[in-house]
DNA sequence: GACATATAATTCGATATCGTAGTATTCGAT
DNA sequence: ATCGAATACTACGATATCGAATTATATGTC
């Protein structure tokens, strides 16, 4: 490969644009996040914990660490999100005797009770806020954010002067 | 009632699509976040202690609300920041003459060095995780992020029933 | 079977983060 | 000039969040 694609040694022209997406993909990510999850506070839920009985919901008993994850958070994060979650009779850590290192989190009945309550009209305001994009546009963020998640990127790691 | 636009009546279907693209933004959101800040620990900086230091360096000196704004924090999370940054000695409070509840941020020298010196290869990071993307689809996605951002939705409310 | 390594979770210490309440100051209406 | 509302910041308490170190268990190698 020889032929330069673009009208490149542009590298400051890239890093301005790079910079401008990062900061709108950043801006919209917090905005929507904000108003959709802004109906927590009323049940006194944290996103972490809300994103927990979530995926106990929907995934049904599974380790802390599958949870840390799913919900991108540490795995010394979900100690302590589930211990308020525990507190609250939310959930339940229980051995597992496959392998007794691994401690399973349930949804208790309360916990099962909750989210089912709230999940729907959760779903309802993403689905709200997301409809600011056509279905169409809808996909292909959803493209482009698969691409840049993956993080291939252009593997020339720039010029040494 | 009147003329149906869409095929509708597939609330879910809208749901669903939603809900994917708001997970996969927020995945790709993140592992950039992370993979570009990942330098930062290096020098001991916090990501809201860095994007204050950036903020200062190309606004120049602004009240804490300012920046708070710009990186999306709540005020009294800027003064915790600020006392960490001030504490190292890189920046300073200065009350200000115009409006006496305003404390204004500078740099110090010291800030100011910091800063010019690990933005270059932050900024370089940056291009380097965006250019999973080409640069039009850069431009399409900063597009569909800006409408997101301001969240112009569907008016309809969804008929009560 | 013993042992090095890997994995799941926890503990600990530090900072981030928010919401609420409080203080100082400014602004607007009278 | 005064007073009520708004604004900028801080104080405080609670939870979130991480990284490093730790404990318990599992796995692979010899």
């Amino acid at each position: 490969m020889s032929a330069r694609r673009t009208p490149s040694s542009q590298p400051d022209g890239a890093r301005r644009r790079a910079l401008r997406t990062y900061v709108l993909l950043m801006r919209a990510s917090e905005a929507v996040t904000r108003r959709a999850h802004a109906h927590l506070a009323a049940e006194g839920l944290s996103l972490s914990q809300f994103a927990v009985l979530e995926g106990l919901l929907h995934l049904g008993p599974n380790p802390q660490r599958v949870l840390a994850e799913r919900i991108l958070r540490s795995p010394s994060n979900l100690t302590t999100v589930v211990d308020h979650l525990e507190e609250r009779g939310l959930v339940e850590r229980r051995s597992s005797k496959e392998d007794r290192r691994v401690r399973l989190l349930h949804l208790t009945r309360s916990g099962r009770a909750l989210i089912g309550r709230i999940f729907p009209p959760h779903a309802e305001g993403l689905r709200r806020e997301l409809s600011a994009l056509a279905g169409r546009e809808q996909d292909e963020l959803a493209r482009l954010c698969r691409k840049l998640e993956s993080g291939e990127q252009d593997t020339q790691p720039r010029p040494q002067p």
